[in-house]
This record gives C-alpha cells, structure tokens and sequence, in this order.
DNA sequence: TCTGGGGTCCTAGGACCC
DNA sequence: TCTGGGGTCCTAGGACCC
C-alpha cells in the first residue's frame, strides 16, 4: 500500500503558524512579484478567490473581506516542508518528496496494521510538531493514494485519512471523481474522453485498454491501470538528478536597457550553477532567452533565445555567467520594454565524467575551489552577500514581493525585527 | 499599473548509418 | 516492370505535474 501526504493549503498555512491571529480568516499567497494567487486558505476559497487569478482582478474581494495578502517567501515555505518531512520519517523508511507539500510513503510490512490508526496518528502528529495541518491518502496504487488523499481533504467525516483497501471503496470513489480530477488526467485528455462519452473515473476504467494506449499512449495506460488497483508507478525515494536546470524571473518593472538585462541574465546564471553544484554536475549547453511583456498588446513584441555549446562542461558560476552575458549581447534588440528573461543549462552531466579538450585554457582546479569558498560563504551568510560584479545591485529588475512575511524560522535578523 | 516558475515524459518525423 | 530493410539519434512540440 502507498499513502500521499498532502499539506492543506500549505502555502497559506505556513503563513498562519507564525501569526496566529491570522486563524479563521481568509489568506492567499501571491506568485513572484505578486501576479496571481496561488495559495489560498479555506476561507478565501470560500468566498470565491479562484486558483491562478491575477491578484488585480480579486482586488474588490479581497478589500471587502480583509483577505491577508502574502507575497510568496520560498524560504519559508522550503524550511516548514523539511520540517514536514522530518516529522514523516519518523513513521515510514520509504519516502518519496514529489513536491514541496506532498510526500508519497511505502507502507510495507504493515499488513497486520490497522492504517486507518496508523494514518490518524501520523495526521495528528505531524500536525501537532509543525503547525501545518496534513491529509492522508491510502490505497494500493500512487494514483488511487492520491484519488483517496481528495476525498480525505474534502471530506470533514474523514478526519483527515481516507483509506482505499477494498474493491468496494475503490469502485464508489472511481464514481464519486471526475476523470479530469485524476491525477495524470489533464486539459486535454479530459477533453478527448469526454468526446467518447467518459465523464467519471468509474467510466475511464471500463473504456478497452487497448483503446486507452492507442488514444493516450503508455501514459494514460499506466493511469488506467493503476485506477485499476495495479501498481504501474514506482515509489522514487531518491530524486533524480535534474536533467536541466532553469532559472528565470519576470521583472517588476520592465527593462529597456542591457546593462540592466545583463545583471539579471548573470544572476539567474549563478544561480543555475549553484544548482548545477548542488547536484554535483556540469552542464555542456546553455540557453538564454528575454521577451517583451505578450498581455500588453499594444507594444512591439520580440521574443528571442540563444544556445551555445561551451567547449567543456562546467559548473562554475564565473563560466556559466560569462557565456550567458555574451549570448544576451547578441540577441538584445535595443528599443524593446522587456518583462522577462531566464537561462537555462542543459547537456547535464555527473562532475565526475566531464569530457576534458586539449586546448583548454581554464584552470578548473581554481574554480572549484573558488565556488566551494563562496558556496560555503553562502550557506552561512545568506545567498545574496557574495556575488559577481556582473550581478549589480539588482534595484532596477528586481522582484515585486510587497508583502513578503519575515524568513521566521531561518532568519535571526528577521526574529529580532519581528520581536521589535 | 497589474497576468509565476520549474520540471518530466512521450511521440512523430527527419537525418543519418550500414 | 523493376528501386530493401533495419536501425539509431536528435529535435520540436504536446501533454502533464506541482
């Protein structure tokens, strides 16, 4: 049997555990430079805040209803999911994180346990350590766990764990769920189902399976099968390494000129390497791209991107930031409001297997031991004290983060200003 | 005024090989 | 009259996830 954690409204609730006065009101958290809504507690669904709006257009709603608006604190949000998933461990070896509020767990060896208990307890005691309020999902399969973890969200009579251990109940939820509500069942699919007539799930699992892989390949095979009780989607207790690695920003306000594009490509470039190190791996290709601001239709639009090759894979912030600034150099166009620009490094390979070339004139040596310096500096000072020139200061592109709430639990000198 | 960011997997089709 | 067969690799694009 698998189960799915799943945070409630994870971001929102992250918010509240340090301000409690914020308990039974609506909350929502803003994306980067707070464009859209993409948290929201219970309470600001309820008056009718729809997931992914552009934060403009709820402004009457969130003015009537006093909604507390957050500007999205990563830092935060990244610490309370350790902390989550410290708490998880504790109860199951095998964990998979598939995201920032979501782990999947094996639960095997447990066939004389009564997981319902089992369930609860883990709900209440990850709860009570972190403050964030968690469901359970249990079921046989990763996709009926999540199908299950649904009804345990939505369902108060649940408290918290739904459990799939029977033909029976797999059946009723399968009739209970729209199939666009299964997981691995998009946009599209739902749309190509519905065309036959297959409005539930209950209705997708009686479709032919041949009909299934023919129309939705071995993906929608593997969905249905696994809908069928099968497991079809391994547990992944070890995450992958990445096989690319992006960094981009839309500006808070937009950008004409290139010195100012550059400070924000050479960033977003340090930052893929430092990711890049993280990983222990080197990246052989690079992509830059910028484009204009596409919802303002009444400016020139110019959309543009860049690949290059270096001669040896690197993973050092200093290469990977220079080769970014030259291919922004050559597609920048004067006379264009820019909103947004990203890199991203490609052709990843383990540090360890990097292709060498005779005429290369690095000395890698010293930029390994130049990036372990100023990684370390980072770790212990904070990510912004330590940069390249090329960086700048970031004043004229950075993010708008208006109502950004203090780093509480990573942050001494954002306790001190709190306490204050 | 204002509209996020970061990934993966699969397939079809073209280029190329012997 | 007639013009093989079997592969691999790469890329672009679509679909999905959080």
């Amino acid at each position: 049997m698998y189960a799915l954690v799943d945070c409630n409204n994870f971001y929102a609730s992250c918010e509240r555990v340090f301000n409690p006065a914020l308990n039974g009101k609506p909350v929502v958290v803003l994306s980067n430079n707070d464009g859209c809504v993409i948290a929201r507690s219970q309470e600001a669904k309820d008056i009718g805040i729809a997931m992914g709006v552009p934060a403009y257009q709820v402004e009457p709603l969130i003015k009537t209803h006093n909604v507390a608006v957050f500007s999205s604190n990563y830092q935060l949000y990244g610490n309370m999911s350790e902390r989550v998933h410290a708490t998880l461990a504790e109860f199951a070896p095998e964990l998979e994180i598939y995201s920032i509020d979501e782990v999947f767990i094996r639960l095997s060896g447990m066939e004389n346990f009564d997981l319902k208990q089992f369930g609860t307890k883990v709900v209440r005691t990850t709860t009570k350590n972190t403050g964030i309020p968690v469901s359970m999902g249990i079921a046989p399969t990763k996709t009926l766990a999540k199908l299950a973890n649904r009804f345990a969200k939505k369902n108060k009579g649940y408290k918290g764990v739904c459990l799939i251990d029977t033909d029976e109940k797999r059946i009723k939820a399968l009739q209970l769920t729209e199939v666009a509500d299964i997981w691995g069942i998009g946009r599209q699919t739902a749309k190509k189902l519905a065309k036959v007539g297959v409005k539930t799930a209950f209705e997708f699992t009686q479709l032919p399976r041949a009909w299934v892989r023919k129309n939705m390949t071995v993906v929608g095979e593997k969905t249905w099968c696994e809908l069928h009780g099968e497991p079809c989607i391994e547990l992944e207790t070890v995450p992958p390494d990445k096989q690319q690695i992006c960094t981009s920003r839309s500006f808070g306000k937009m950008v004409e000129d290139l010195p100012t594009l550059t400070e924000a490509v050479s960033t977003y470039a340090s930052i893929c390497a430092r990711k890049l190190r993280n990983q222990k791996s080197c990246a052989a290709t690079l992509m830059v791209f910028i484009h204009t601001n596409n919802f303002r239709e009444d400016l020139p639009q110019y959309f543009k991107n860049s690949i290059v090759h270096l001669p040896v894979a690197t993973s050092s912030s200093l290469e990977i930031s220079q080769y970014a600034i030259r291919e922004l150099e050559r597609i920048y166009l004067p006379n264009y409001l820019y909103k947004k620009a990203g890199v991203i490094i490609l052709e990843i390979v383990p540090e360890t297997s990097v292709q060498g070339n005779l005429f290369d004139t690095v000395d890698r040596d010293k930029h390994k031991r130049l990036m372990k310096a100023v990684d370390q500096l980072s770790d212990r000072f904070g990510k912004d004290k330590m940069k390249l020139a090329s960086q700048g200061n970031g004043q004229k592109w950075k993010l708008r983060q208006e109502k950004l709430s203090p780093c509480y639990s990573t942050k001494i000198s954002d306790i001190i200003t709190v306490k204050l």
